[in-house]
RNA sequence: GCUGAGGUAGCUUAGCUGGCUAAAGCGCUUGACUGUGGAUCAAGAGAUCAAGGGUUCGAAUCCCUUCCUCAGUACCA
């Protein structure tokens, strides 16, 4: 808020900085994310930031302007390009492009930041990183089944068994309900109604049965006072959906023999029942069992280009929040089959199907569970500079311990050495090296544990105790430096 | 997008029925301590009270506009 040139450093609304602590165990999830993907064969390929908007297939019909929620802008030929918003979409483009040197069923796997022109919430924002795997031109359930079996893994080798579940809904067996409410026949497209169905029952953790029956009648009024109009269902359809609503997700076989009598008037919607028992076979037999995989009814992941079964990773464990609430995370990946996402560019479909990990709140989970926080990296040795005269010597001795491997930064900053001292605890680092003009003559240097001083400080009142003699400071001669250095690093705690 | 609540030193806040130089804690800088972090003590720096306009003799305080933040809600590939 000072800005005292005049110029104002702000930060664009919905971005963040990331510092050190989370890049670091953000590169480590990343690593184990790529290993598991490796390990079911698929490879990873990078696409650029920026496509073409129409690629991408956000324009407005009759313009050539951009559809909301991306960030477009045009190139120096004056075409429409934008910052991808998902992953997915891309692949898409990559697959048509490159059709004829594809060996199919092709899996990939990608992991960057994508873009959202959208309003930020707590913890959401216009720049966020996911972590994609697609198989592109395999039609079957195996190739769903598998993608549970790749989320399971993924969050198990993070750290998380026994903390999460994927569940699996089918989208033919959302539209045979709308099918058997009468609403739209069409399994394409969607009426109005029927997104209006969509929607609400999607929402069903957060507003509740009664929320989503009001939504389905004539619409819901949220505590802001906000109105939200319905789908305008009639008792009779009403009934239908609630008898939908109330499946729960017991077994997986029992959650398809329930959805199986409410759409059995819809060929779609018995399609889809018949996915999910293939899905459930496979799964079982590969060991897969309910407390990993589940089948519920109530998702249904947005509206746009899926086409058969759907997936979702939630985790199931809750933390206090700031405000001392609990929180929950819920779903921290998410994705499904999507068959005709290619058929934009060749015209035909590519059965495709696939997931899509969200880093960031698996991020902020891992941290609130405390998975990670002893493994981030070894904070340096700071080597003093107490005689600017050695300064040759100094850095000497950090070359060093540097060999050794042992991560270590030379005082660089003005000041005496009070300060440098000052820094090395500010900076919370483990040992402070000193070298002055008594040490130099004698070929020695002075090492202070900086932990265990900071221990022995809570005992000492005393300034002359603490400052005269030297508390957790040893001088050696300076060939056993770096065991010295290595011998205290072993015992201070991280 | 809609509804509501807010923006006062780096941070957390007080002041808000208009009235001295806008207050405190934490943090920061310096010294006591000329080669030693913490603790203690002392001194100091730091705020166009979110921005712009209006009412008034006088505005952090009242009114309008914009921006931003927070909560809920809608949309969301």
């Amino acid at each position: 808020m000072s800005g005292d040139a005049g110029l104002i450093p702000r930060l664009p609304k919905g971005f963040r900085d990331i510092t050190a602590r989370e890049i670091l165990l953000r590169e480590k999830m990343i690593e184990t994310l790529g290993k598991v993907y490796r390990s079911f064969g698929f490879a990873p390929l990078e696409t650029p930031m920026v496509e073409y908007l129409d690629n991408l297939g956000k324009y407005l019909p009759e313009s050539d302007t951009p559809e909301g929620g991306v960030f477009a802008f045009k190139d120096d030929s004056s075409s429409w390009v934008a910052l991808r918003y998902d992953l997915t979409a891309p692949l898409a483009r990559y697959v048509a492009e490159h059709e004829k040197d594809l060996v199919l069923p092709f899996r990939r796997y990608q992991i960057g930041p994508v873009f959202r022109l959208e309003k930020p919430g707590p913890g959401r924002f216009r720049e966020f990183y996911q972590c994609d795997f697609d198989t592109v031109g395999a039609a079957t359930a195996a190739a769903d089944a598998e993608v549970c079996c790749v989320l399971a893994e993924a969050l198990e080798a993070l750290g998380l068994a026994g903390n999460f579940n994927v569940r699996v809904n089918n989208r033919k067996i959302l539209n045979g309900m709308a099918q058997a409410a009468g609403l739209g026949d069409n399994a394409e497209s969607l009426d109005r109604a029927s997104l209006i169905v969509l929607r609400a029952i999607d929402k069903l953790d957060r507003i509740g049965l009664k929320g989503v029956i009001e939504l389905l009648g004539k619409g819901r009024k949220d505590e802001s006072g906000d109105f939200t109009p319905g789908a305008g269902l009639s008792a009779e359809q009403i009934s239908l959906f609630e008898q939908y609503l109330s499946a729960s997700c017991d077994s997986r076989a029992s959650v398809c023999d329930t959805l199986e009598k409410l759409v059995e008037k819809s060929a779609t919607g018995l399609e889809g029942i018949a996915e999910l028992r293939q899905i459930d076979e496979i799964l079982t037999g590969a060991g897969y069992l309910e407390d990993r995989v589940l089948f519920d009814p109530m998702i249904v992941r947005g509206l746009a280009y899926y086409t058969g079964p759907v997936f979702e990773a939630q985790l199931t464990f809750e933390i206090d929040g700031e405000d001392g609430r609990l929180k929950q995370f819920g779903s921290v990946a998410g994705g499904g089959r999507y068959d005709s996402l290619v058929e934009r560019f060749l015209g035909r479909k590519v059965p495709s199907t696939g997931a899509s990990v969200g880093i960031d709140r698996l991020l902020a989970a891992l941290i609130a569970l405390k998975q990670f926080d002893s493994e981030t990296s070894q904070p340096p040795v700071l080597v003093t500079a107490m005689d600017p005269s050695l300064m040759k010597h100094y850095h000497k001795l950090t070359n060093d311990l540097r060999k050794a491997g042992i991560p270590t930064e030379i005082y660089l900053g003005s000041g005496g050495f009070r300060k440098q001292m000052k820094y090395a605890d500010q900076k919370n680092l483990p040992v402070a090296v000193i070298c002055g003009e008594d040490e130099f003559k004698n070929g020695t240097v002075s090492i202070k544990d900086l932990y265990l001083g900071r221990e022995l400080s809570k005992e000492i009142e005393d300034r002359a105790e603490w400052a005269g003699n030297r508390p957790a400071q040893m001088t050696v001669p300076t060939n056993e430096l770096v065991e010295t250095v290595k011998k205290i690093l072993r015992n201070t705690p991280s």
